[in-house]
DNA sequence: ATCTATTGATAAAG
DNA sequence: TCTTTATCAATAGAT
């Protein structure tokens, strides 16, 4: 739909397909939502993730729009023995579960080099490609890391760096202004020790 | 959304609503299965119109779909209580399936290098080891298989000189065969003409 | 139902 | 994931 059309139909890259499906579903979410105020409609949205992961949206209750729904759709021998068939379809979930379970644990101990014994060498040379695209990748990224890490310990070495060039300035300012100060004090006793000697009230007393 | 921008909010003239509710209806089950489509996720839309008339969607079984939610949301509260525990039950296992896939979903994308953003270097580097190992063994068993198949390939050479071999002795041999089968017929046919010209039958008819 | 001017959604890239 | 941008898609209003 946008820089180019695409083709509706299973997108292979993983990465890619995720990004669309956050993407979509976020449209899609948000078109129910557009759907159910605008037309006054009911809509309930269930969405599972290829990971199994659940979003819904329901513009009331999940549960009312379902039952709504249960209604409409003659299914049902209800509570009679509702359990069967929903022990039958929660084994089927499960199943395929612990199936995908057991393939994601396989093709990591694959990727592990745990369990190369029967492959041949034409997978050898997949996992040899993955493993070399995956390595790659991280130390790319371990390198932008490391690289990010000195920029931020040589940004804090050029700030001690002033401070303590500002500290020592700060210091000859003082010191001077001590030294100053120390002038002044003696002038002022100067002058008042002569004004007081001629009979005139101390400098201190004007300044109130 | 064209023509005009208009207000996300209850549209008040009648036929103005049910005009958007099929234009939008429709694209939002077009949306629903694209999703569905692309990035291999299990959706479920229940529409009810304002009227009260049913439009649903499912990618693959609404019964299913819903089945799968509840398991999620662990409702209960339904069934008499016979499938209270099982629903309980039930439930803790799915989630925790559902986690195991999710976790070794994404431990596989790590390292396959495709969600390295936030990792530490920590991480990077025992990531970078995993690969590391993994690969190595990977290119060692690659290794092995060459060599068995260099040996295998030696072998069957090897078995093939010696067939060729055996095969032009044969050769020789049945060159000498059919010189000497020749010889027998010629020697046949000088008897048979022989015999025959002193008025014999031809040795043929003695064969049946 | 059709048309079309606009707004909306989003694929690709950063 | 978030942002940006270039395009494609959806749709409000009119007919």
């Amino acid at each position: 739909m946008t820089r180019k059309k695409i083709q509706i139909k299973k997108i292979d890259k993983t990465t890619a397909r995720q990004v669309t499906f956050s993407k979509r579903r976020r449209g899609l979410f948000k078109k129910a939502f557009e759907l159910s105020t605008l037309c006054d409609a009911d809509i309930a949205l269930i969405v599972f993730s290829a990971t199994g992961k659940l979003f819904e949206y329901a513009s009331s209750s999940m549960q009312q729009v379902i039952e709504r729904h249960n209604l409409h759709s003659e299914n049902l021998g209800k509570m009679g023995q509702p359990s069967l068939e929903l022990q039958l379809e929660n084994s089927t979930f499960y199943t395929m579960l612990s199936k995908e379970v057991e393939e994601k644990t396989l093709e990591l101990r694959k990727i592990k080099g745990e369990v190369l014994h029967g492959m041949d060498i034409e997978e050898l040379q997949k996992l040899e490609k993955v493993l070399e695209v995956g390595l790659s990748r991280v130390l790319e990224t371990k390198g932008e890391r490391f690289l990010e890490e000195i920029t931020v310990l040589e940004r804090k070495g050029a700030q001690l760096m002033a401070e303590n060039q500002r500290l020592k300035q700060v210091s000859h300012l003082s010191q001077s202004a001590i030294f100053a100060t120390h002038l002044i004090l003696l002038k002022t006793m100067t002058v008042q020790t002569l004004l007081s000697s001629w009979g005139y009230l101390s400098l201190n007393e004007f300044e109130v």
